[in-house]
DNA sequence: AATGAATGAGGATTCATTCAT
DNA sequence: CATGAATGAATCCTCATTCAT
């Protein structure tokens, strides 16, 4: 009996900490960090601020942890589609369609904006969030990276990595100018421009 | 001698504007717009709030009337690096060059993307917004643009308009990436990658 | 138990709440609705600016949440005054005892007084302050106003209704020039004076 | 010369401070002592800020000024009326008269209400009020108040002088009502009223 | 005397965080 | 774990007053 209630509040527990997160990136993403507020966050939860403390310290911590939730889930997206495929090229092309595809989406682009721009005001918070941003982009993981691009020299192995690093603000810059200016940047012409710019820097075109 | 006062007061005002607004320019980079202080700017500025205040109506107000003068100060700092080209060619590769030379001072990139995001973020301040970015990004001037890239079908310019637009929010993105990863991203490999999109963007490379 | 924890905090709040519109009556009258301070309010309530913010939006709320307290209270005070009495002579009797011995406290003439400069300053708010006012003064209660003055024609009816009316005034007024200078009007001369002008208004001394 | 200026600056001078004063009472009526700015003032005046500081030492200075002034001024016009007046029952009736009339103009009784509650607020510029006020309310002056009211007993003469108190606080009260309610109480009705209480207060009816 | 730019103390309001229940 | 009342430091903005010209 016991365990059954103690099963239930996990339960809820869970529930409750993914609907915080939920609710905390909406609101991060439309209000900013400095301008979304705990209370809002807990309300589109329905939950009370306290709830949203029994899960997060602060409000950093809350950012944080989001950030790091949305970045392992991106990356279990992404090796997914590639799993099953055999060649690199294969490989590539799935690549390039990921990344194209992000334009459906404004809400990791922009948190991604706000999380970089945040980490570039908060030196005392850079180590942690330099941390967790690399779960974000691995071009760390040797396997992985030769996996994707082959076996290559050392200048050009950080070309690509170079690549690879820019690829998530570009499509952060050109996604926020086209929510700003929608009918000279349609979201068509951002795929466009995001297949063209991908291309480019890894050479794909030629 | 009424004059000789005038003169002496509105001098008076104008250094303290112009004060005031490097100020809000250090400040509001630094610390982006909601982080900002505006007892902070005024004392960078060396004057108080209630000089800030005289000057400008509110915070908003401040944060447009200073990216309408770096605006405003930027086309002419181009215009008057291609006045005496002669041909399109040069007068790209000037272009080019004044692209990829912005990685040398973080700030004008970094307040573009903390100003996209406020209007995004301030539906009922974008109208103001808008027209003072159309300021900076001027692909609305037909002779202006056609001395820059010659004549060009409906399509055709449709695109190039769109190379033009997709400048500004890569150059930011790419700031923010290098500023957060100065070891993965140095200035020069910013510089490099700059140019290379540039490129892809305006097809000059084959 | 959840219920016993949601009364006590109930409990708080409303005492909370209690001590927050008294110390608010106190201020208010002390030093006048733009002079009060919120901090003080807070300060005499033994609460934190915070706990006030959390029970009225503004201060302008706060005043009118007063407003509608103590109106409340006074006609609630009055109707027990009035319950047992037999015939209307007896009733009016009451009622101008009831409105001679008001000298007795200075706040609530003063404070409508305040109330009524505030209104005739603010007519984007008037609304919301007639209606608090009305029931100050309920005139509009026909059942309770022809128990009191009984049956009239409609032009008799009017003159009273007028007289009614013009008490509260005359008491705020005659309480300000009493208050400011005290040897020449005193609290006794005051009753004295306002007996005389009820019986005046209401035509009882022939 | 050299006197011709001074005349002239002397003239301009005057003119300044009839027209600061004129709109200093616009203002003060209009939104009460706190709430009015001197920069509207100064603005109202059409004159600059600091011409006000060359007038008037302080916001208050100027509000005392303000009643001094319109005092002296009605007093001069009660006695105008009053002057040529053979017997005293005349003179009671110009003076009734005069009082009814006051409905008129809103502006004096307002002021007045203003004053004393500032005078009630601020007890350490209550004598410099007091002074003030008592220009306006002239019952010190034998002279007049026997011209006026004729000799009376100590007894009685106390019992006029209360009434001749009371009449500019009930005047000031049920104005601001009036303002306040003119569906309810129109400046007909008001002048009914006050007529009446002035003949209550000193027994001319029967 | 007149001007108006500049000052800076002061005040309403917000919001992350705490804590008793 | 969950609640939400309470806290109080922080911040935008106002405005009486000063002062160089």
């Amino acid at each position: 009996m016991p365990n059954q209630i103690s099963n239930k509040n996990h339960h809820r527990s869970l529930e409750t900490r993914q609907k915080l997160l939920d609710a905390a990136e909406e609101v991060f993403v439309r209000d900013g960090y400095e301008g979304a507020q705990l209370a809002e966050i807990a309300s589109v939860a329905d939950r009370s601020k306290g709830a949203l403390y029994g899960h997060f310290e602060t409000k950093e911590d809350l950012f944080l942890a989001l950030f790091e939730h949305r970045s392992t889930q991106n990356i279990e997206r992404f090796s997914e589609r590639i799993e099953g495929l055999a060649n690199r090229r294969q490989r590539m092309e799935a690549f390039r369609d990921f990344y194209a595809e992000l334009v459906e989406d404004r809400t990791w682009p922009i948190l991604m904006l706000e999380f970089k721009l945040y980490a570039h005001r908060h030196p005392e918070s850079k180590k942690r969030f330099r941390k967790a941003i690399r779960i974000a982009t691995p071009i760390d993981d040797d396997e992985q990276f030769e996996h994707m691009h082959g076996i290559l020299s050392a200048k050009h192995r950080t070309d690509v990595e170079l690549s690879v690093l820019a690829l998530a603000p570009i499509l952060s810059g050109l996604m926020l100018e086209s929510s700003f200016e929608p009918e000279r940047m349609s979201k068509e012409a951002l795929g466009r421009l995001l297949r063209k710019l991908f291309d480019a820097l890894f050479s794909m075109s030629g």
